[in-house]
DNA sequence: AGCCTTGCCGAAACCGGTTTCGGCGCGCAA
DNA sequence: TTGCGCGCCGAAACCGGTTTCGGCAAGGCT
């Protein structure tokens, strides 16, 4: 690779010394000045390349305050619904990262406080030039934070005001529509709603995608069918006895995550209930679990990997001086049919003397 | 918190300024220079605190070759083995990082190569100033290129060549011990082990493990039982349905890792078997899926948050200047008893033709 | 021919720290 | 009193880059 001569690091001074030109000259060259020779610019680069020169970002850093460094802080006491997600992710934005020589600083935070005095903290010490903020917020105080620090960052999900952010997100409204319209066309006309907890932004917006959806094929909305949340095995379970043994069973359910579907299952189970027979279930994420259930778990899966690699890039480009205008994107999730949802083998009526008989 | 007068990051000139003194002074005082008087030391420290000072490491990172930062390199392509475990670990690197003000640079790689040049081009760019290894293979070539470029490194596991390394490792051998004391005292005579990828150096540490508790226990170790490796939910059913359809299949398995474990369940499942009573399963890892199992995993859990806290502690010590030899620990698996082992229902011929009879 | 641009580069200051070097002032022994 | 050593700090160089400023030479224009 390198002509590594002198087995140390080759700086600018190596560079500018075998050119014959100044420190200062070789940095314009190289950083696009236009005071230079176009002639110039391309020796210097060749020879950069030949020595394998690589700036000091952290030398640069003190100059600009930029390092080339995407921050990312990830909570770790909610609901463990972002374990699963976080490899595909990191290796998203690592990848989208790397190939522009940027790196990547992670962040964990145990609490809301402990949140914002991280993300405080990485921006006092200059430890990133801008952050990816997953999980946002309905109101999220993160924004908050960096909007009055000045620092850029992009979305992970939309938030109340958008106005002059930057974001990517997963269309879940496009999901639940599509999951209402397949459950009405196996001819399913009860069903309920099992949402993720109403402080995240994304709850909003697949409960009206579901309602708005419910609607257009003039189903009622009962209360009692849409107006549960859980976003763990256990709650989900939880909400699914509740369902289930209510007076009017719903046959069908839609569930905002898939950890909460998989909790489902157990509640099926122990009902004598098949999933995918007597009640059907679709759900949203695209965890492993779903994958291995029995039956697989019917879900619009979302492509982290794709995510993180497009918050990357929306960040870099931001950090460069973009207009937030240019830097949103929303990307479809894709449905993977399963054996969790089909159309009904009972009547919600008939489920309900069924229940009631087993109980 | 901090007095911000000027409303900008307070730099070693303010704090000198403050004080009357120069930097180099403040710089001396702060970093305990010997040739700086106790009262002047004292004096420095608690304006710094007032002010809020807080160096930027990049600035110093540029004299010293150091900037308070751990690098964390992780495979992407390999089986999602280290999917689940990311989360928890992370968590716990990052705590300790920051509670020393350090911080964490994260990056992924999808092959060998490109792990190999991650570390490289972060080590060139000063992006960290040691590493920690998860997953150490036998022979690791990470190991040789941090050797080369004495760089500080802290192995999660242990190698063939110990000497000169820093490492924390989980105590797979005691948990494989502690399995085959278990299910031999439940009344297992036929017990098989499936093992982890045999690049993996904690699968040769399992494999002499489980065959020396079996040896001290006088049972046989047919070969037949204990050649096996998968570390994923497919390869796990497949060695599965490869021992019970073997002519003397075992009354009970033990699995290196969980993932291959619970598909296990799914070969179980196909033969009419339930796991806990006519098979048992002992396992390792504590991934979630194995809680919510039917009936729930048996398994070694592995405190990765933990594991990540105290790696942290042992890079930073290892970049300061401890000798290796005092960084090495050794740390437990804890066992998570739960439904997927017992006494056995029928003997191994008894199995056998019961499987003859489903078949 | 003289003048004014303009293109292009060198020189030097600067960023925020660390580290080396030298010297002042004091106490102590001769 | 002088001499010496030592504790303590200031001054300045340094790390590896970036950015400002100024000046030289070539070219166009009158």
């Amino acid at each position: 690779m390198a002509a590594q001569t002198a087995r140390k690091r080759v700086t600018i001074r190596h560079l500018a010394d075998s050119l014959g030109l100044t420190k200062g000259t070789v940095s314009r060259a190289l950083n696009g000045y236009p005071d230079i020779a176009e002639a110039t610019r391309l020796r210097v680069r060749r020879q950069a390349d030949v020595l394998g020169y690589r700036p000091l970002s952290q030398a640069q850093g003190i100059r600009t305050g930029r390092t080339r460094s995407i921050g990312l802080v990830f909570r770790t006491d909610l609901p463990n619904a972002q374990r699963p997600f976080i490899a595909d992710f990191l290796a998203g934005v690592s990848r989208r990262a790397s190939s522009d020589n940027w790196t990547l600083t992670v962040a964990t935070a145990a609490s809301e406080d402990e949140l914002i005095d991280t993300h405080r903290r990485l921006i006092e010490e200059r430890k990133a030039d801008g952050f990816i903020l997953p999980r946002t917020d309905a109101n999220d105080a993160r924004v908050a934070l960096l909007r009055e620090t000045e620092t850029p960052f992009v979305l992970f999900g939309r938030t109340s005001d958008l106005t002059d952010c930057a974001w990517f997100d997963i269309s879940g409204e496009d999901a639940m529509t599509s999951a209402v319209d397949r459950l009405v066309g196996y001819g399913h006309r009860r069903i309920a709603f099992v949402n993720g907890d109403s402080r995240y932004n994304f709850s909003r917006i697949r409960r009206d995608a579901v309602l708005a959806a419910l609607a257009a094929k003039g189903l009622p909305t009962d209360p009692q069918l849409v107006d549960l949340t859980a976003m763990t095995h256990d709650t989900g379970r939880a909400a699914t006895e509740h369902l289930l043994t209510s007076r009017a069973p719903p046959t069908a359910i839609i569930f905002a995550t898939d950890l909460a579907a998989v909790g489902a299952y157990s509640a099926a189970k122990s009902f004598g209930l098949k999933i995918g027979q007597e009640v059907s279930v679709i759900s949203y994420d695209g965890i492993p679990e779903g994958e291995y259930a029995d039956p697989g778990l019917t879900t619009y899966r979302v492509d982290n990997h794709h995510a993180g690699r497009r918050l990357a890039e929306l960040l870099i480009r931001r950090v460069r001086g973009e207009p937030t205008e240019t830097l949103r994107e929303l990307a479809p999730a894709k449905l993977a049919a399963r054996g969790s949802d089909g159309p009904p083998t009972m009547s919600s009526e008939q489920l309900a003397d069924r229940l009631r008989a087993t109980a």
